[in-house]
DNA sequence: TTTAAATTTCAGAAAAGACAGAAATAACCG
DNA sequence: CGGTTATTTCTGTCTTTTCTGAAATTTAAA
């Protein structure tokens, strides 16, 4: 697939901050181009288009799979896999944060949890420190049962409230 | 100073988390200490707790310095640094939001701008391509003003609306 | 100043991660 | 069944990041 310069340019981009989001390179520039892309592209075509090995390229769509950004869709009478990208950037940002809550912040959550079960029987570790590790894990769960009501919520609802802005806060007074 | 078997397990554990977090191991670590630790340390003891080179603490608290979750402080005639984390777990999260936002929305943010005034120009780029970018763009802009707005308001309010969870919806219907 | 403590900078070692290319596997067709 | 094409797994190389230990710098007291 040819890539424009403003196409080339994102792509780039994207490849750039893949660091600090917590992906390859690969993987942030094959979805840059997924996103852009007008149609399905194939494994081959991400690769040749991107200049990286054809191997990389099915490593990084399984993990964009992972991430519930990238689905496979098939042509009649081709029997080769078509990838294309989430197109709906609300739902995009739906599964990031779902994916960052699974890999960030549940694990610390459960460890917590153990932790201060732990704690009761614990008679060396400061009460002080104790109270610390409760409080985390108290605000954590908190956090975590709201972005669950809040992930429940229907988007038109959700849109509402985020273009209110702190006209919110009027029902809170 | 010494960790009890339950401080040691957090150390460790945020220490495994740091490369999800974006940050090196030591970083997570250090900070781990620092907010269980009842008393500001010093970046000797801090090393020798966790078992890293003295130069290695120096630069991680810079980096948590920058983030905003660790300060300095001093003791009557002691002129070692002494270091303690943030607190409160409220304020933790907002600064490690207000850098992620800085680190990895903004730019992006930036970027799109400049390719979506671009765009105006070109004349390869198929349309369907350019409305794609304009989308994306008009998105993060609303999210990124939706961030700066809660991000003001008063966290007594901010307790209230999240525990009032899905019942803000009643304010829209 | 001089001296000594505390901290930071820097260059290279070590570890981790990303990637390419080859080999293996699976899917399909005649 | 072969033969062919698509895809994945594996292995070693290369790159980047992290970390250390020594040297340099800063800081403050004597």
């Amino acid at each position: 697939m040819k890539l424009t310069p403003t196409m080339h340019r994102c792509v780039l981009h994207w490849g750039e901050m893949a660091g600090r989001w917590g992906v390859s390179r690969s993987v942030a520039q094959i979805h840059a181009l997924l996103f852009l892309a007008p149609a399905p592209l194939t494994a081959d075509e991400i690769a040749e288009t991107l200049n990286v090995a054809r191997s990389n390229v099915s490593v990084s769509l399984k993990e964009l799979q992972a991430w519930d950004l990238v689905s496979v869709t098939h042509q009649l009478g081709d029997r080769r896999d078509y990838f294309q990208a989430r197109k709906d950037i609300w739902e995009v940002l739906t599964m990031i944060m779902d994916g960052r809550k699974k890999r960030e912040i549940d694990p610390t959550l459960q460890m917590l949890r153990e932790c201060n079960a732990d704690a009761k029987k614990d008679h060396e570790t400061p009460e002080q420190v104790k109270e610390r590790i409760a409080v985390m894990l108290e605000f954590l769960e908190e956090l975590a049962g709201w972005y669950d009501q809040i992930r429940a919520m229907p988007r038109p609802t959700l849109l509402k409230l985020m273009r209110m802005g702190t006209k919110v806060a009027k029902i809170v007074t």
